[in-house]
RNA sequence: GCGAAAGUGGCGGAAUUGGUAGACGCGCUGGAUUUAGGUUCCAGUACCGCAAGGUGUGAGAGUUCGAGUCUCUCCUUUCGCACCA
């Protein structure tokens, strides 16, 4: 037996990466080996990977989420599925633009630029992707469909325009989305976000609110912590709308003031209401009173974004108005108050401070009274002081309520309600948290709205024959605003309807718009009648989509909502797009988040340079599982390289200059040929159990590497141990692939002559797992005292003899009476004695 | 404040159904090979203890023959939400 060192120091036959990668990736290309086609006998596996923005090379979370993504595919090709593992580029947003303004790079020329460099860092990793099916979004082969689908809403109305309040980030100048506020800053450029009034395009995704609610639980294939976030951000709650009529001849001539509560069993314990600064009621009455009008300023020009309002003091100031019980007719004053959302409910609410800690704040400060209707049960065993804070619980009974008196909190929900229907006055309510989303953006680099300004018609849609309205590409950038609206030549048109001279819209769209379709996309790559054709139907749903938990609200909800709004067009089966959902954790560096928005990209490119893709790979697998984030470090990649060269290679190598191997005899081998096989099959078992089930595959990589120390342990040159190492060899290299595909495409070949694109994942062997003796545990009170071997389903007696028998066991039980013995068969016996 | 998840050697992590805690790897220690360094190979490596043995999964209780795993209380960290009426 040559000795290892000879093998490693011979350059003509040591495990070189950059050859074997380099062969292994022209033979991928060469035959085509990832072109996915719709016609093929085996079930079909849509594994998709959340695309990249092509901010200029990989960081190390690109590189983790698409080797989990590109292990999961190759693992289900292995399991003899038609994989499809498509891959683009989520290419329009704000970078392109700093860049334009920065390099004085044509925001185009930048990003196809970028693609090209991180596409051939994604095919060096070895990415079994069908690079045939490639897309960036920034193409108008791309948009125009994004731009026709957004008309095939606009006129199922699910479209409309509106003057809005919006997030205004003055760093980047532009809108933001409410879930793109972080902390009142912009989720980008980290600048405190204003709010300012804008018109602006929507899409009614609270239409879809229900629904996107409900199918969360269908979503078996979710985490389900992504799944209540979400649930938690669509928001539903049940309620009643309650008009409070307002007496004729005051300053806001209106019937009532409706307001929205979940609390209708409090209804008798309102002392007030509230309403927001910027409530139709409160303009009214700061039109008399300019007081009042210094006071709505501030609330609504102070430049406050939402989420600071929280930390804010609540102040407010009485309107003069006063309304009246919508069922004792008792007078309640009207307040305008600085913690009332107007874009929420009606903006408008009841006040009861005995029952809502805010309303109690707010009642201490400004001495209004606080009437208590609810008290807690005697079987509740909850206090209440409300002098000293709100009683908030639903737990409890009401009191000095009328006719409600008694009734806890469904009961007088119900009864509550069903006054207030009788009146006239109230009706019930479901409230969603959710708001319709704004895509209007008032930047250049985005998919241009297809929409055409006229004065005579108002906004009209663009002809479909007139599709893409493209993005012109020479562009002037100055830094502030959008080039577009200083481009004439380009937004002066006639009007599509009336002929007149018209404005195209020179916002774009919220680059969101582009991920929420694009997985439907790859599957109809190419096509130039359609969005979508047949073959979006053969792939159907995304069978396994991979990507980041920072996008567990954003991309995931929109994506969500686009898919039932394209179902309700026809254009695609099903009512979810994402059938499993694997939600990475983040790669950490020193604390910091490893991506776009984090300065220090941690370029992969030296690694794979010095120790491989494999090696990259497999270190990234085996440093933690998937949903865990993580604190990288290089030091793995050395040891994966190492590992792969010493005990793979190396080992494989060895054993093949041995010579020929005979056929395996499984009735005739030795105890110990037995044990490694069994090993060999155990590894076998839990590998595909950790790929297909627990997608830990950090745990895949720990137990091969434990079969290969048996291996290497295992000194056994007769012809049936050859034959059994040659089978766990097979088992390692196979198990091994989907991990680092190019070192065990080569290893593959020599083992067996043939290529592993045409292998299939081995079968376990049941009775190879068998074992003929096992060892025992002894235990006296718990505590292991004792281990031996036995022959495996010992009977119950003999095994408590021999353990009896042993010395150490007696040692502990010497003097003492046996209470019990506790047998677990083939694994463990406890004596348990008494002091 | 509310909600969720997690706390295991020097480090990353394993322990899947309540049954031998620390698999696998890194690091470290010693040895071999080497002119030397590196590489590679072998052995050791939770803690205390010469040993027998004892202790040990954030802290404390509980259930159990038996708890990293289940229950309760508390602490810490991370993430999400945060005036949503």
């Amino acid at each position: 037996m040559s000795k290892p060192e000879d093998i490693s120091r011979d350059e003509s036959r040591g495990y070189h990466h950059r050859a074997v990668e380099r062969e292994v990736q022209q033979r991928w290309m060469k035959n085509g080996t990832f072109v996915a086609t719709e016609v093929s006998d085996k079930p079909k596996f849509y594994c998709l990977s959340m695309f990249p923005y092509p901010s200029g090379q990989l960081h190390m979370g690109h590189v983790r989420n698409y080797t989990l993504g590109d292990v999961i595919g190759r693992f289900q090709r292995l399991q003899g599925k038609n994989v499809l593992q498509p891959m683009g580029w989520d290419a329009f947003g704000l970078p392109a633009e700093n860049a334009a303004i920065k390099h004085k790079v044509p925001p185009m020329k930048w990003t196809r630029e970028n693609i090209a460099y991180m596409k051939r860092q994604l095919q060096a990793l070895g990415f079994a992707y069908d690079w045939s099916r490639e897309l960036a979004t920034c193409e108008p082969e791309y948009y125009r469909w994004e731009q026709w689908f957004f008309l095939q809403m606009f006129r199922r109305g699910l479209v409309y325009k509106k003057a809005a309040m919006v997030n205004w980030d003055p760093v980047d100048q532009t809108v933001l989305a409410n879930e793109q506020v972080i902390d009142g800053r912009g989720w980008r450029s980290n600048a405190l976000v204003e709010r300012r009034e804008l018109a602006q395009w929507f899409l009614k995704i609270t239409d879809y609110a229900q629904e996107l609610l409900d199918c969360l639980d269908g979503l078996d294939g979710w985490p389900e912590k992504i799944k209540t976030m979400q649930r938690n951000w669509i928001g539903r709650s049940e309620g009643v709308q309650v008009t409070f009529p307002l007496p004729a001849g005051q300053v806001y001539e209106s019937a009532g003031l409706t307001v929205y509560t979940t609390r209708p069993d409090t209804l008798m314990g309102t002392t007030y209401l509230a309403v927001a600064a910027q409530h139709p009621l409160a303009l009214a009455a700061a039109a008399t009173n300019s007081e009042l009008q210094r006071f709505l300023e501030e609330c609504s020009q102070g430049k406050v974004a939402e989420a600071d309002m929280a930390k804010m003091e609540k102040r407010g100031m009485a309107t003069g108005l006063v309304a009246s019980h919508p069922l004792s007719g008792e007078a309640i004053p009207v307040w305008v108050a600085n913690f009332v959302l107007m874009e929420y409910g009606s903006g408008a609410v009841m006040a009861v401070p005995a029952h809502d800690q805010r309303d109690w704040e707010f009642a201490v400060k400004y001495g209004l009274p606080i009437k208590q209707v609810i008290a807690p049960t005697d079987v509740s065993g909850e206090t209440c002081d409300i002098s000293e804070q709100a009683y908030t619980s639903k737990q409890g009974i009401c009191i000095h309520s009328d006719e409600f008196d008694g009734l806890a909190f469904q009961q007088a929900f119900d009864a509550v309600a069903e006054a207030l229907i009788q009146r006239g006055l109230g009706e019930r309510q479901v409230n969603f948290r959710l708001r319709d989303w704004g895509v209007s953006r008032q930047r250049y680099w985005g998919c241009p709205i297809p929409i055409i300004n006229c004065g005579q018609c108002g906004p009209v849609p663009v002809p479909d024959a007139q599709l893409p309205v493209e993005l012109p590409t020479q562009v002037e950038f100055e830094g502030v605003g959008s080039p577009l609206k200083k481009m004439p030549e380009w937004y002066q048109v006639p009007c599509p309807q009336c002929g007149a001279s018209a404005e195209r819209e020179t916002d774009t769209f919220d680059t969101f718009m582009e991920s929420s379709w694009y997985y439907t996309r790859f599957p109809a790559s190419g096509a130039t009648t359609g969005m979508l054709d047949a073959r979006t139907k053969y792939w159907g749903q995304v069978d396994h989509y991979v990507g980041g938990e920072e996008h567990a609200i954003l991309h995931l909800l929109y994506a969500r909502f686009f898919y039932k709004a394209m179902r309700d067009a026809g254009l695609v089966e099903g009512d979810e797009p994402f059938h499993k959902l694997l939600s990475l954790g983040m790669v950490l560096k020193d604390g910091a988040k490893m991506s776009k928005s984090a300065g220090d990209a941690g370029d992969p490119q030296h690694l794979m340079d010095k120790h491989g893709a494999d090696a990259v790979r497999m270190a990234m697998m085996f440093a933690a599982p998937p949903e865990q984030s993580f604190e990288w470090s290089e030091r793995g990649v050395e040891s994966a390289e190492r590992w792969l060269r010493t005990r793979l290679w190396n080992t494989v190598e060895r054993h093949l200059e041995a010579g020929q191997v005979v056929e395996l005899k499984t009735s005739t081998l030795s105890a110990a040929q037995k044990d490694l096989r069994r090993i060999t099959h155990e590894t076998l078992a839990k590998a595909d159990d950790d790929y297909g089930r627990r997608l830990t595959f950090n745990t895949v990589v720990a137990a091969v590497m434990a079969l290969m120390n048996e291996v290497n342990r295992f000194d056994d040159e007769s012809p049936q141990g050859r034959a059994v190492v040659r089978e766990a060899l097979c088992a390692a290299v196979l198990i091994m692939s989907p991990i680092t595909p190019h070192i065990t495409e080569v290893l593959w070949q020599k083992l067996t002559g043939e290529a592993i694109d045409k292998a299939r994942w081995l079968a376990v062997d049941v009775a190879a797992l068998t074992k003929t003796s096992i060892e025992l545990v002894v235990q006296v009170n718990g505590k292991v005292r004792s281990k031996f071997q036995v022959d495996m389903d010992m009977p119950r007696d003999e095994v408590e003899a021999l353990a009896l028998q042993d010395e150490n066991v007696q040692r502990f039980i010497d003097g003492k009476s046996i209470r019990k013995v506790i047998y677990v068969p083939n694994k463990l016996l406890n004596i348990v004695v008494s002091a």
